[in-house]
RNA sequence: GGGGGAAUUCCAGAGCGGUCAAAUGGGGCAGACUGUAAAUCUGUUGUCUUCGACUUCGGUGGUUCGAAUCCACCUUCCCCCA
């Protein structure tokens, strides 16, 4: 535990963005982003990420800085965003981690870390071409002679997770229930303040949603996905899987049509702020505020103000 | 004006005399989540306090031991011929 960190967490679309400049400027902070898709440039439209005029003078770092072409897990995340935490807490200045990806954020915060093995890596593609051929059944039992824990934790349906744990065994020799029992208690990195973000009313927030897809349509997004294709990017690129990018894929193709698209992403959008707010329930550290009918971020400011100077910050 | 078809639980859409509160998909709601996390996976979804009970399949009335399923009429919608 190394210094104060202030975390702006909340579903997408719930001014996570204007509350950390807010407070970046109220505590002399700089704002650090934990999100898996304005990570990569040329995105700014598609993932709402802030704009230059939104940062306001405030520093943000892990915001379009990384290639699309490139693959970012919370793993590498973390690596990366740490030292430059450590940065800013060396600068004397308040660390603020603004974020829609609560896997990230747990990341930065929890110390965790994540056991060797990748997708794209020569195990898992292994395993990936064992699923293909034989199913998952052999492998479900296989991980049960191994780890049995794992095995009954997990669902026969969740593939992905059935893989990483043989994935994680083959690499490092160690299952992964043993690997997880042995992060679990480790202590916390950074003595974090935790703020979230949240619409009292679920009409509100499907209604501000609609309202920013359609502001990104109109601001170009379909230009914007165009140009990330003219780069040449591999159609299964990470940076592909943005919500707002793969519906407007569809567009180009002539699969399906634009108002088609804008309908797919407002619901795509909606269901994945549901998913958000699971993850960050189960945070009970995380002090809720939550808006009424429009976002007042005075009196949101003002909450937030008090949170923190009853945790320490200044 | 004549002929034909359809109306099912939030939506789409199966069901075509009992095993139907009604398949399946979507949506909603809830949950999970340790190197793809804007991803992936799970549960649930008529009402009531459970076994169970009760009210549902456009409306009304029939046939039948028994109807979402058969008949009659009515209403609405769609298609074809005028």
């Amino acid at each position: 535990m190394n210094g104060k960190i202030v975390c702006v967490a909340g579903p997408t679309a719930c001014g996570k963005t204007t509350l950390g400049v807010l407070l970046a400027k109220r505590y002399n902070g700089e704002v650090v982003s934990a999100d898996s898709m304005q990570i990569y440039k040329g995105m700014t439209i598609g993932t709402a990420a802030p704009t230059e005029k939104e940062m306001d003078g405030i520093p943000h770092h892990m915001v379009a800085v990384a290639d699309p072409s490139e693959h970012w897990s919370a793993a590498r995340y973390a690596e990366t965003a740490v030292p430059i935490i450590d940065g800013i807490l060396q600068r004397g200045k308040l660390p603020i981690l603004v974020g829609g990806t609560g896997l990230w954020m747990d990341a930065v915060i929890r110390n965790h870390g994540f056991a060797a093995g990748q997708a794209g890596g020569e195990i898992r593609q292994k395993l990936q071409e064992r699923l293909k051929t034989e199913g998952i059944v052999p492998l479900l039992e296989e991980l049960r002679r191994i780890d049995p824990a794992a095995a009954e934790r997990l669902h026969p349906a969740d593939e992905k997770r059935i893989l990483r744990a043989l994935e994680v065994y083959q690499e490092t020799g160690e299952t992964i229930t043993a690997h997880n029992q042995a992060t679990k208690n480790q202590p916390p990195r950074y003595e974090a303040i935790w703020l979230g973000l949240q619409f009292a009313d679920r009409a509100d927030m499907k209604a501000l949603i609609d309202q920013r897809v359609d502001r990104m349509v109109s601001d170009g997004l379909l230009t914007e996905v165009k140009a990330l294709l003219a780069q040449g990017l591999p159609r299964d690129a990470t940076a592909l899987q943005a919500i707002g990018c793969k519906e407007f894929l569809g567009v180009l193709d002539g699969t399906a049509s634009e108002a088609e698209a804008i309908a797919e992403v407002k619901l795509r959008s909606r269901q994945y702020a549901k998913r958000q707010l699971t993850w960050l329930r189960r945070n009970p550290a995380i002090h809720w505020i939550f808006w009424e009918k429009d976002r007042d971020f005075a009196r949101a400011l003002q909450i937030s103000t008090e949170i923190l100077s009853m945790a320490g910050v200044f």
